[in-house]
DNA sequence: GTACGATACGGAGGACCCCGCCACTTAGCA
DNA sequence: TGCTAAGTGGCGGGGTCCTCCGTATCGTAC
């Protein structure tokens, strides 16, 4: 645990290139014996370096969500807020629906991750905030809608898309929906507008 | 074929009956051989019957689909269309929901559809369709929004929700965000121009 | 009431996967 | 050059999915 040895970080570099390639070829649920075999390595070896197949995803998708903060970041300093929150869900919605198994790792997983709490929606959340806080004071989003809320629903229709012929572009119709609103109105108090009663 | 057996359509009813109960405390992968321990069958008897797992949520899930399309019917007679079209959609969201694995039966399953395509989702399509339709000639949803894009934002929002403490109510506020729009304004054609973003 | 044929059943077996354990190798420091 | 602990790989156990095939059972025709 002091400092990890030169082979041990060779390894886990050759896993985790062949973990990427894996996910790509079969999405989320690729076979972490599957990697071992290719990477060459034992089975053991893998699930040393990633307990757990959340741990793999997450460590495959790193580099892309540490691209969606860095351009969050850009984006915070952008003048319309609204053009920038919009193009920064445009561009998570680009990343996960283009990127098998990556909308998988950003649904929050209920138990097993109260430790360390979802790394990269934790990472993402902090990146965006800024961005949505802008466009809140901007009027351009409501003051209750949170980082969360948004990926949650980029995420979410990311999975519902995932099997179509074109799932970044049916993706994109979808959020460009959302956007715009399904069918909006403005709020109006004591109406009807908290949303949906209960039913039976 | 010709006509099941007395004993088939008894295991069926209790299989069944087995397989809600699961599917209710496991979501939707649900042990197939665990459906068949409780049963008190063998596993191929349950396979017999349900080619699939999807097979079997579709037929757990037949009822609720019902009883949706009925409500679809009853709504479409409606004098406010807006109205019955988001009621519809908060009915929808609030079975997938509480529904565990619903959801997963509502999102397009790529290829293994194309010979009976998905039979809720068409099912639904069918029923939902007016709705829309009369929501789109009242102007209150956009000409080209279909009934699959609604269903899909919706299962996605629940599937994003899934794990959420309360999954129901995260849901209903999710539509009702997306319902409303993210930030809406009126970029796009057709539609009378707002001007102003700054509403709230 | 019985015998027969189609229908449905269930268990065995193969393939795969995840997971934990433990003896062995090897890198890195003294 | 040794020594030690980090790192490794393979094995076995438990689980699931899926297929095949002998067998029991139902429904019917006689």
């Amino acid at each position: 645990m002091t400092v990890r040895r030169a082979d041990a970080q060779r390894n886990y570099a050759r896993i985790l290139a062949v973990a990427e390639a894996e996910v790509a070829a079969h999405g989320a649920e690729a076979s972490l014996e599957q990697i071992a075999r290719v990477a060459g390595v034992g089975s053991a070896t893998v699930r040393r370096h990633f307990p757990g197949r959340r741990a793999m995803l997450q460590a495959v998708f790193h580099e892309r969500v540490e691209a969606l903060c860095a351009r969050a970041e850009e984006l915070a300093e952008a003048a319309d807020a609204r053009a920038a929150l919009l193009e920064w869900l445009g561009a998570l919605t680009t990343y996960a629906a283009s990127a098998r198994g990556m909308a998988d790792v950003l649904v929050p997983d209920g138990q097993a991750e109260a430790d360390h709490a979802n790394a990269c929606a934790v990472q993402i959340g902090g990146a965006v905030e800024p961005l949505v806080r802008n466009a809140a004071k901007a009027g351009a989003v409501g003051q209750d809608v949170t980082v969360a809320d948004l990926v949650a629903l980029v995420t979410g229709i990311t999975l519902a898309t995932e099997r179509h012929p074109d799932p970044v572009a049916e993706a994109h119709r979808l959020l460009a929906l959302a956007v715009q609103g399904i069918s909006p109105i403005s709020p109006r108090p004591a109406q009807d507008g908290d949303g949906t009663a209960a039913e039976r």
